[in-house]
DNA sequence: ACCCGCCTGTGACAATTTGTTACATTTCCG
DNA sequence: CGGAAATGTAACAAATTGTCACAGGCGGGT
């Protein structure tokens, strides 16, 4: 959930599930801010804060836990956190704390700005995170079907040529016997079934290319 | 979160997370209306108003800000706001404020889709979703049957020579010996029959093209 | 360096759509 | 009423697209 909220904010997030593999990502790549669960399987919270900072690293951390109790903002403070939010928090609240950390380090307008957010009825596509969802169920899909879909988007409800196709999705002129498009349409289709049995949406049109079906509906900003 | 909950709601959003961009996107495409948050980073909102208009764009603009104060409202529609919006709004609030924005602009309810709606007499067409249904049946058209019975759509009630048929649909010069189309009409009779009974709706003018009947005319003669 | 897994592209073949040919039917005209 | 021209359509051929299976490539991890 917070992968999401904080993505289409324009962070780009690393989501690991567990104190150790969390520990090595810190480490291993450069992180802009950590945000650190107390509570998690295998070393806590504050045994992965502990030992990034044995480590060396500077890196901003922001602590989330359960826990109310002062003792826990104390301690984490003490280790080096560099913010403390107790759970339940409310993403906005969240952000608000995030972007404080990031000020106070320098970091400032950290928000790489995002690219855009494309939505086409149940079709959600965030450019900046390259993060897709059909009704909300993540869409696993690889960059060219993610370049596709996102062509097919930005031209939702109008043909798209293969040979626009082939340059925007592929990089390269379209040659008649080419038949990776093809390739590609058929994986796309199949992923937005087994997603959500969207896979019509996407239509043949022969001789010609391929169009993302627009359910009827009105069009409040559409790209042409 | 707003890109979604439009979304939800039949519209398609693009969104962007800066001024610049965002004026860059409004200048570059035909949307029906912008959303135009007062607080940006890069230029505010304002200015970013300013400039469209500078650029002679005539799009709806409807503001949101988070200052509550009447000064903000008095200026962003004196500089060309459409309509303004105090933050926090609930969605439904905002819905119904660009509804009214678009209906007071003409583009009513109106589907303004790239693709256009027709229907004539029961015949339903949906180019964005690249539909067709015949007294609310789907109708299963290949691509050329669909062009087809677009064409003769648009112009209902009209004679359509076989020249612009060949021309509109099949995308190349009518040969006399060609007779594909008749082809097509043949079988796109038989799928309205099939559906619906409607084969009769599309009438043969000898010698010079076809037609797609309206009901009016229908009732005068009854041949086939 | 090596292995392994994922992504991408290619060839082959199946399925679908489109175009052609041939012949049946209808219309127009004398 | 006969016949030529135009259209309807069935049957077949060609073109296009869908998709499976596999090969090469690239990167990550050991």
């Amino acid at each position: 959930m917070l992968s999401d909220y904080l993505g289409r904010h324009g962070y780009q997030v690393t989501a690991v599930h567990n104190g150790k593999t969390g520990l090595a990502k810190a480490l291993g790549s450069n992180y802009c801010i950590v945000l650190l669960d107390v509570m998690l399987p295998g070393l806590d919270g504050f045994e992965v804060l502990r030992r990034l900072r044995a480590a060396g690293s500077a890196m901003n951390v922001l602590l989330l836990t359960a826990r109310g109790e002062d003792v826990d903002r104390i301690v984490g403070l003490e280790i080096g956190a560099d913010d403390y939010l107790p759970k339940p928090f409310n993403p906005r609240e969240l952000l608000a704390r995030i972007r404080a950390v990031l000020r106070r380090s320098g970091n400032a307008e950290a928000p790489v700005v995002a690219g855009d957010f494309l939505t086409v009825m149940g079709l959600e596509l965030d450019t900046a995170a390259r993060i897709a969802r059909c009704n909300g169920v993540l869409l696993d899909l690889t960059d060219v079907e993610f370049g596709l879909l996102q062509t097919l988007m930005r031209s939702a409800g109008e043909v798209v040529t293969r040979e626009q196709l082939a340059e925007a999705v592929l990089g390269r002129k379209f040659h008649p016997f080419d038949r990776s498009l093809d390739m590609h349409v058929s994986r796309l289709r199949h992923k937005l079934d087994t997603a959500d049995s969207f896979g019509d949406r996407v239509k043949t049109i022969r001789g010609v290319g391929y169009q993302l079906a627009v359910p009827a509906q009105r069009k409040l900003a559409g790209e042409r």
